[in-house]
DNA sequence: ATGACCGCGATGCGCGGA
């Protein structure tokens, strides 16, 4: 199975640029974020005559998640249990948190060939201390929650958690760590709640496969200077991780007018019944 | 050139992104 996660900043204006994505990798999943529109605008039509499928998940022009697959999709989600949601106004406490009953657009999930695939936006968190901080950390550590209490069902469980994180990992992710505005995005409580997900035996497999940054900001020639972040993540369950043959980054992608400030990131495993070439 | 923010909705800017 050849599997790609991107932050598309907007399905509807890079429409061509997917299907451009989808075919050059020959990808059997492509999980999106920030598709800025409701299901009903995504531009589905060309990526459905080249024979894949579309689930999407938004509410307005913010945020927005979707999967792509030319395998069939099944018991799709649009939450996670204990995903949180955001209420304007809540206070920055922890224990006064923010749980309104509907979270927004930041997870769809779905099983696809065996694996329990879920295409995520972590919330940005905008400044350290911010209530969308402590938004951050709590969807952070719910989906640890999640991850641990699936695997304690089932630890053979098949699960692949791909996005968007908002988080730089190692000092060597980012082109200076001290460009960060009040050191947003390597704090530690976001990389602790980014790792901790390796406790739960979650394995972040594109680590170890490839070098180099997911994501240049637009203004400041960020890209031309390669200064640059990486954000996007791959994590996958043992069972799953085991099978992980190879991994890359589309650097290529950033390239030209109209390309997104991400790019994709890609993994193949070597999972029955998909595309010929895993065989 | 890989090149000097972008997308969205609502209008003539503000918000959010990172």
């Amino acid at each position: 199975m050849k599997l790609a996660t991107w932050n598309i900043n907007s399905a509807r204006a890079r429409a061509d640029r997917v299907l451009d994505v989808l075919q050059r990798h020959d990808l059997d999943v492509l999980a999106l974020q920030e598709i800025k529109c409701k299901p009903e605008q995504f531009p589905r039509e060309q990526i459905e005559a080249a024979g894949y499928k579309v689930i999407a998940h938004g509410f307005n022009q913010w945020n927005g998640v979707a999967l792509i697959s030319r395998l069939n999709m099944a018991d799709v989600r649009t939450s996670f249990p204990g995903q949180p949601g955001f209420i304007k106004g809540s206070p920055t406490s922890d224990s006064l948190f923010l749980r309104s009953p509907d979270p927004e657009a930041r997870a769809l999930g779905a099983l696809i060939n065996g694996v329990e695939i879920w295409s995520l936006y972590i919330p940005n968190g905008r400044a350290v201390g911010d209530p969308h901080y402590h938004y951050k950390l709590e969807f952070l550590d719910q989906l640890n929650s999640y991850a641990q209490s699936t695997l304690n069902t089932n630890p053979e469980a098949k699960i692949a958690f791909v996005g968007d994180w908002n988080v730089i990992p190692y000092d060597d992710d980012v082109w200076d760590p001290s460009a960060m505005e009040d050191g947003l995005y390597l704090s530690e409580p976001e990389r602790e709640a980014f790792f901790a997900l390796e406790q739960t035996g979650m394995c972040e497999v594109t680590r170890n496969l490839v070098t180099n940054y997911t994501y240049w900001d637009y203004q400041q020639l960020r890209f031309p200077k390669n200064q640059g972040m990486r954000i996007d993540y791959i994590y996958a369950s043992p069972a799953l991780a085991s099978l992980t043959k190879t991994a890359q980054i589309d650097r290529d992608e950033r390239k030209g007018k109209g390309a997104s400030d991400h790019v994709p990131v890609i993994a193949t495993f070597t999972t029955e019944h998909s595309s010929a070439e895993d065989i």
